[in-house]
DNA sequence: ATAGTTTTTGACCAAATAGTATAAAATGGC
DNA sequence: GCCATTTTATACTATTTGGTCAAAAACTAT
């Protein structure tokens, strides 16, 4: 192909543009918002990814890729699958960078803000969540094929997970400290082990 | 007191104004919108409550204080008051209009949405989410006084309650369906049984 | 009655919004 | 070197935003 070459890093750009998406939310990030944080021009963010709305659709898929590849193959390298699922949570209650306890879930976020606004793009942040649902039951039916769990049904399970997740990012909010954090998820995770 | 009366019921209009602000979230909420929704004009609006922000403040108060002496009420009154926080949350699971599936919680959206927009607001939203956290601390603690419940500790399972709460209603709108939130609420309260 | 006070009405305003347009410079395949 | 394309930079646009204001209307106290 002829003409000049793209000088910035799609990936790069995209992961700046997730930052403050997430941050901030969809409505309330405004294009100059996102102009600054990737280091782009009007033209070239119009050029390259066509609307403000278009670009939070690449957003999500790419950091949802991003995250839930590297989750898939946590579960699947795993010999304690149910222990990568806890050490998510426990990375909720403690996070290294203690400013994540103000984010909450990206697609949660989503979800919530935009339910009664946008209800395609709502779709597509449930279609994320119920990805990870998906991938906790991945981790669950894992766990009772090596009988380190004993259940009969893992769907329900799993929604109890997800459940578990949307709470915490919400509840992390009220209680951004680990101490706050952990027996809430100890005594909700009880229950599976 | 001189001068012109109010021709409009503030309990009435703060209602409508709740309304509209639970389901479109703050930001979103134009001025337009719920000028439309009160029927107000807008020096009438800005006249007797300020700015957005004020009603939005008002709104939560208001809001709370229906919702949340109502609830008090009911754990003082039933002589079997975690059978007022199970029904709370069956209601949830299966409400009388199923739009409120979309709404969620007023008060989690609000936290989630404002966070990183104005923290005055997130705040009080917060407060709102621990004054729902210490009714059912209210309510366990009842069930404890009645040997219905044997739990020596009650404040962290007020807050796994919260943190149900919180999950719920965003489960809710990925799940808008009782068949599918029943069984994840069986399974969370099963605990405390 | 009338003076004083408050509410209502609807026009008005400045700032911000997402998105377009334009034109020149940069870059590379052929 | 020609052509296609992206980048940069700036200007522009139409709409929407939260909020103000002046004047009319409604009411109370004296």
């Amino acid at each position: 192909m002829a003409g000049r070459h793209r000088t910035f890093d799609e990936d790069t750009v995209l992961r700046q543009a997730t930052e403050i998406f997430w941050t901030k939310g969809y409505e309330s990030t405004t294009t100059e918002d996102l102009l600054a944080a990737m280091h782009l021009n009007k033209g070239s963010l119009y050029n390259a990814f066509g609307s403000k709305k278009s670009l939070f659709q690449r957003v999500v898929s790419h950091y949802s890729q991003q995250v839930f590849s590297d989750l898939d193959r946590q579960i699947e390298a795993s010999d304690q699958p149910m222990e990568v699922v806890r050490n998510l949570f426990r990375e909720v209650c403690d996070p290294e960078d203690p400013a994540q306890h103000l984010k909450g879930c990206f697609f949660g976020n989503a979800v919530s803000e935009l339910a009664s606004i946008d209800g395609e793009l709502e779709k597509q942040a449930i279609e994320k969540l119920k990805t990870l649902e998906n991938l906790f039951k991945k981790a669950l039916d894992k766990a009772v094929a090596l009988k380190q769990l004993a259940i009969q049904n893992t769907e329900i399970p799993a929604r109890y997970l997800v459940n578990l997740w949307n709470g915490i990012n919400v509840t992390r909010r009220m209680y951004p400290h680990r101490k706050d954090l952990e027996p809430i998820l100890k005594m909700s995770l009880q229950i599976l082990s």
